[in-house]
RNA sequence: GCGGGCGUAGCUCAACUGGUUAGAGCGCCUGGUUGUGGUCCAGGAGGCUGUGGGUUCAAGUCCCAUCGCUCGCCCCA
């Protein structure tokens, strides 16, 4: 047992939990293809720098929160940690920028070396939707209104809420930090030690403390409405507008941070409270500084990324499965035409499994309790006039249907 | 990395202050004779009590360590 049990922090997805997944990933994807999105797969491992030189060499996430490792060449190399350093990196690795804008699409595990915690894993899955290359609003707004269908086509529009901020341009966000540092350090005494660490390495991050002492700081800390340049300005009057003609509810959340150099402008997070400590279900915002800090020519992108998780948790219900028929073939002379049978019922999409083993009772017993709601009986009498006794699992009612009218028969009863 | 709670069949849980072959329900399998279900009856499989040490005549029960789960903190790209 002790040496079967899954790494810490993985998981095994399956039966009802997998089936959500499903759901999401699904959703997902139609929704990306409908708002003219490219599908993107990038590696699960990149070269370390990849992502360092994206988070700066001595934040905690490089030091002790990357799954990275030696192989055998001795190159240094990471799990992904998240999708949009790898989509930064094919963008310049494939010259996507001869194209112009990208609207790129993309999922699958990341990775990170932490303590799990509810909804939190050491290997995780996100979807991830980028654009790059547009500086405009217009591409932030695009991105929220996709984000926004996507949960409410889950089921989830009431039970997220959508946080707003904007951290403004570089030299806005420069010069509120400067506030931001010089008012904490005048009230250094009062900080809890964790913020006073956070002064040093990320004054932002002092603003969504959870310390009662800090919080109480934050009355009368500077705002950055007013260290906001007219261009951040208008740039975040003209997302707030979009979001607002698209009758998107949201709360404009000061408060929210991104810790990072080479974000600007729009933050936003679609924030739960069902989950404890790990209350954002989807992320993300505008980092104009990225592909020039990995590099490339200085390249506007704005992204979004959710954990599919925790939003298969959060969906309302079940999704729905097909009308399952299970055929139970009779005795060995009837063995042959049960496989030509079942291979054209599934060629036309029925949803069918076969049991061929113990007694009709055991059978009809085991399709009940699986939840089937057709079982199709075919014995010697049946297969000699090229039948089949179809039964209704639910109602018990049951009649001879004829091979050839099985498949009408079924999508009929599919829409009850 | 730090702190609190918890580890007994697949699942939910029992086992008096340490005391003999660790139990129950659900689920699973088989049977109750030939092709009709969810009920009922009978039987069966399935546990080195997370793992490793220690204390004791005796450990599921006490002690230590370790692994894992869980709720927080740090972090959250």
């Amino acid at each position: 047992m002790s040496r079967l049990q899954p790494v810490r922090g993985t998981r095994d997805i399956l039966g009802d939990e997998a089936r959500r997944f499903g759901h999401v990933v699904d959703s997902f994807r139609r929704l990306a293809d409908v708002y003219a999105f490219e599908e993107i797969i990038t590696p699960v491992f990149e070269f370390t720098d990849v992502f360092r030189r994206t988070l700066g060499e001595t934040s905690d996430v490089v030091t002790k929160e990357m799954y990275s490792f030696e192989d055998r060449s001795g190159e240094m190399l990471t799990l992904r940690p998240e999708y949009t350093a790898g989509i930064a990196r094919a963008w310049l690795s494939n010259g996507l920028a001869q194209q112009g804008t990208a609207k790129l699409a993309g999922f699958g595990p990341m990775f990170r070396y932490e303590r799990p915690q509810k909804g939190r894993y050491r290997q995780f899955h996100q979807l991830d939707a980028e654009i790059i290359g547009v500086a405009e609003p217009t591409a932030d707004i695009e991105l929220i209104a996709f984000a926004w269908q996507l949960l409410a086509d889950l089921g989830l529009a009431d039970s997220v809420t959508l946080h707003l901020n904007t951290l403004g341009d570089p030299e806005s966000r420069q010069a509120y930090r400067t506030a931001l540092v010089d008012y904490f350090s005048a009230h250094r005494d009062k900080l809890s030690d964790d913020s006073r660490a956070r002064l040093e390495k990320n004054p932002l991050r002092i603003l969504d403390s959870k310390d009662p002492g800090d919080r109480a700081l934050l009355g009368e800390a500077p705002k950055l409405d007013a260290y906001l340049n007219a261009r951040s300005r208008d740039f975040y009057a003209a997302v707030r507008g979009g979001v607002e003609a698209l009758g998107i509810p949201y709360i404009h959340d000061p408060h929210l941070v991104r810790g990072l150099d080479y974000y600007t402008h729009t933050a936003f997070e679609f924030i739960t409270d069902a989950l404890g400590a790990q209350g954002t279900v989807l992320g993300g915002g505008r980092y104009d500084g990225l592909i020039a800090q990995m590099g490339g020519a200085p390249t506007p992108g704005v992204g979004w990324a959710a954990g599919i998780e925790r939003l298969a948790m959060l969906l309302p219900e079940s999704p729905a499965v097909a009308p399952l028929s299970i055929l139970m073939p009779l005795g060995e002379a009837v063995a042959a035409r049960a496989w030509t049978l079942a291979r054209d019922l599934r060629a036309a999409g029925v949803r069918l499994d076969i049991d061929w083993k113990g007694n009709l009772k055991k059978r009809l017993n085991r399709a009940a309790r699986r939840g089937a709601r057709f079982a199709l009986l075919l014995g010697e009498d049946e297969l000699a006039k090229d039948a089949v006794t179809l039964r209704d699992l639910e109602s018990g009612a049951q009649r001879e249907v004829p091979m050839a009218a099985l498949v009408e028969e079924l999508e009929s009863h599919d829409r009850v």
